[in-house]
DNA sequence: GATTGAATATCGACG
DNA sequence: CGTCGATGTTCAATC
């Protein structure tokens, strides 16, 4: 990754033809190869860039170019379409080069420890009276997100996915299984929670006696504050 | 303007929670308080961010992070919602500082003038026989256009807009009037040349008599070569 | 189907 | 009505 701080303007065509005036901006030049003109303010998004796939040519400024300050030419051009992105590069303040590696990328928590938690605090939401017992009640096989009781007192066994699909409904059928064999829990009943259920997974499910539970993410979190204890 | 490489992790929690494995990145830290993350990679997205409003509060490392190499605690809070990133440094390889001042920002040239010059080029899509008088005729209240003439010789005037609305119409219309008290052009025909034609637009325009084209500007621009010449 | 990446457009909020 | 910012989402393409 080059970092370069210079005056500079540019030129884009592409899908629609821009240009930056003369001004003192970032250029990040991935290893990649693509190129991002960041300026000191807007949102995270750059004034201007390449993507990736594409190719830097550097040619240094011709004399008439010379006359009006310009020092080298960037042509970044897009190796799939006809995007180009020209840099006139003038006066450069800072220029160094960084090897970071490949990076692993973001990992998104997701939505579902967020269901279970909300869930958890607002477990009526699986019919009035119903009590939690705890999250992540551990089994030999592993952890159910939610074990509850309903108003008589019989246990339930919630499984919440962002969006249910066959493998959740497999997974608490098995978690069910093993529940039901300790007599101070069994009979238990199972529900699957999800913000999305597939079809299938729905069908699979009723088939197999465990409810079906749609969760309204928005609703729950406009109820709850558990946001701020996330973390 | 702040740039930092290092080595980092991070937790984003707002719309949802995300966390940055440790790794090598480049962390810019703009005048307006905003923070980007970027890999080497990926497109002009960083891997994560907050924008602004937003504050950041420094604090070192305490024992037990110290223990596990991190140096510094970058929290970055959104001055209106929920969103916060928290950014752990490890090593430091590289920070800097840049004063870029205001950026006057991107300039779109936009599609109406590209459309503009490829019509122009391509003045037979008004129909077989039309010639190019000018573009930008000028008139007392603004420029037109695209003047042309029809096979007969008449006088057409084009308004010329990527997305045609009641707007349109309404400049056109004021550019007939003015045209058509020229004895040498009038009668001034009036066209209406757009990639898109607002139905309401359209409706207008017919009952003015003004003639509604639509242009394919993928279409006109594998036929022509205007691109290369635009700048 | 699921998974990945690209988006320089479009929408909505805001002043 | 215009500008600005947001899409931390959506969609298409691809595997």
């Amino acid at each position: 990754m080059r970092l370069v701080i210079a005056e500079c303007s540019a030129h884009y065509t592409g899908r629609l033809s821009a240009h930056l005036p003369l001004a003192r901006r970032l250029i990040v030049v991935k290893a990649d190869g693509s190129v991002l003109l960041h300026s000191d303010g807007g949102s995270y998004k750059p004034l201007n860039w390449m993507s990736p796939p594409c190719a830097m040519a550097v040619r240094p400024a011709d004399e008439a170019e010379a006359e009006s300050g310009v020092t080298e030419i960037w042509t970044v051009q897009h190796a799939k379409s006809d995007d180009r992105l020209e840099i006139e590069l003038h006066e450069v303040f800072h220029d160094s080069e960084h090897v970071l590696g490949i990076d692993p990328g973001l990992i998104k928590d997701g939505v579902e420890a967020h269901l279970q938690a909300m869930l958890a605090e607002q477990i009526e939401i699986l019919g009035a009276g119903h009590t939690l017992v705890r999250r992540e009640y551990m089994t030999a096989i592993g952890p159910v997100d939610i074990l509850a009781r309903d108003p008589q007192g019989a246990a339930v066994a919630v499984e919440i996915k962002r969006r249910a699909e066959i493998d959740g409904v497999e997974q608490l059928t098995r978690y069910l299984d093993l529940l039901n064999r300790d007599p101070l829990l069994a009979p238990v009943q199972g529900v699957l929670a999800a913000q999305e259920i597939k079809p299938q997974a729905r069908v699979l499910a009723e088939d197999r006696g465990i409810r079906c539970v749609v969760l309204d993410y928005d609703a729950m979190r406009g109820v709850d504050d558990v946001d701020s204890r996330l973390f």
